[in-house]
RNA sequence: GUGGAUGUGGCGCAGUUGGUUAGCGCGUCAGGUUGUGGCCCUGAAGGCCGUGGGUUCGAGUCCCAUCAUCCACCCCA
């Protein structure tokens, strides 16, 4: 006996059986008929870049998480984004490229992360952002977050609100408040609010250091309430800070458009206590969550950057995007049972010839069908018509088209719908009219 | 990087204070029905009980080590 090699893959990387990979596709597919509905551009950079560009701007966590290695005298590594890539690629092609430049992107990012549930070390992200040349309106920031509602509208999987913030008022009140050097630590633990609670999160900030004066001042802020009207206008009598007060306007004028541009007021949420990543948002930020499932976490993240790209050119590029995780996403779905897969097969029909005398029949028709547009299968192997029949249960195909004897000599087939259990006697062009109206 | 759990046919699990041939459900395959699936019945295949060492007359069970996986924290998509 020869030894064999055990079948495995690499812990945080996943794969998918059929019925699941075909819901994954499903979903992803939506995605992207939305994100090309708002006018984005397709766009595929390479999963390896050369270590010195994709860590030009990172520095501890990523670069703890980077897979990276030598390869001959070339020092790669695998993108662990696609933001990154996108600054690199615009500030590569930027002579060949219109201004504003809205792409979107789905693919594959690696993390060398310790993997945890609905987090992995190869992952889906799916990402859209418009990047100025020199500037970028504002406008742009309420039209992400359509196309985010958009999504989640044609995903159908729940109620869901776009919660969203902008992080010029966090930094004005926060330099009003004198903060200093514990901004960012403040800031990180206010993001975390919604997880701890209320008592935790002033535990934490007595912890860093913060006085009383300026926790009851957070305190004020955070507790912020309300319809987005009211908090609008109880940020404005909050604070007069001018950075703060830009913030509001912007944050005003862009939950405004936003609601013109479809997005329902019941998917859209001013909350304070948004702050995401540190290392780049300087305005509009956002996060998405599916009601009755906070705990899935944010489902799609982003916001606006003032310069994408100031590591690679003297060019500013200001832009705005988001992106869903859509692993993670995937993950969650499945294990709350809000998807389909039940499903194991792309067919619409599957054709089985009795024995091998109707093979050239059932080639007829499935190639019948086929440039009819009906997605077909063909059952070959030698078994019988039972396990034929079981097969065709299994996978969940809907049309199952019985060519024996008979049938050949009629130039037919018996045409069975398998959740109905009908069955009739019909000609290939009629099959696939059945199948379709179906 | 820190902490906590779990490893038994393809999958999910049971296996009592250590004691004969390691079970069950699902799935797979074959048959009961030689041209009809789902339900039912019968049968079959499929296990170095994660790996290595130790204790013992005897280890799936106890001890040590190791590997792997999962969960949570950090951080983040």
């Amino acid at each position: 006996m020869e030894q064999k090699v055990t079948p495995k893959i690499l812990q945080g990387f996943i794969e998918l059986l059929p019925a699941d990979q075909i819901a994954f596709e499903e979903i992803k597919g939506k995605i992207e008929k939305t994100y090309r509905r708002f006018g984005f551009v397709p766009l595929d950079t390479p999963t390896l870049e050369y270590s010195e560009v994709l860590l030009a701007k990172a520095g501890g966590e990523t670069e703890k998480q980077i897979y990276r290695f030598q390869h001959h005298d070339s020092d790669v590594a695998l993108r662990f984004d696609l933001t990154v890539p996108l600054s690199r690629y615009v500030a590569q092609h930027y002579p060949d490229l219109s201004f504003p430049f809205k792409r979107y992107q789905i693919s594959k990012s690696f993390r060398g992360e310790r993997p945890q549930k609905g987090r992995y070390r190869e992952f889906y992200q799916c990402d859209i952002d418009v990047i100025g040349a020199e500037e970028l309106d504002l406008s742009y920031d309420a039209e992400v977050t359509a196309a985010i509602s958009a999504v989640f509208c044609e995903l159908d999987i729940g109620e869901f609100v776009i919660r969203i913030n902008n992080r010029k008022i966090l930094s004005g009140f926060f330099s009003e408040l004198g903060l200093g050097d514990l901004t960012a630590d403040v800031m990180r633990t206010i993001d975390k609010l919604p997880k701890i609670g209320l008592e935790k999160t002033h535990e934490e900030l007595i912890k860093l250091g913060v006085n009383e004066a300026q926790l009851e001042k957070i305190d004020a802020f955070v507790k912020i309430s309300g319809s987005n009207k009211e908090k609008i206008a109880a940020l404005r009598a909050l604070c007069s800070n001018e950075k703060f007060t830009f913030g509001v306007d912007e944050l005003e004028k862009v939950v405004n458009l936003a609601h013109g541009l479809g997005v329902k007021e019941k998917n859209m949420e001013i909350d304070l206590s948004i702050v995401r990543g540190l290392d780049y948002y300087t305005g509009t930020v956002y996060e998405t969550f599916i009601v009755g499932h906070e705990n899935f976490g944010s489902v799609c993240s982003g916001g606006r950057y003032d310069d994408l790209a100031g590591f690679y050119t003297d060019k500013k590029l200001p832009g705005v995007g988001a992106s869903i995780g859509l692993s993670r996403l995937f993950a969650q779905l499945k294990d709350n049972g809000m998807i389909n897969t039940e499903t194991k097969t792309v067919s619409k029909a599957l054709l089985l010839p009795m024995g091998e005398e109707q093979f050239p029949a059932a080639a007829k028709t499935a190639e019948a069908l086929r440039s009819a547009g009906v997605e077909t299968d063909v059952y070959w192997s030698a078994k019988s018509l039972k396990a034929k029949f079981k097969y065709a249960d299994r996978c969940g195909v809907k049309f199952v088209a019985v060519i024996g004897e008979s049938e050949a000599a009629e130039g037919k087939v018996s045409l069975r719908n398998m959740t109905t259990g009908e069955q009739t006697s019909v000609s290939a062009e009629q099959a696939s009219q059945i199948i379709k109206k179906d």
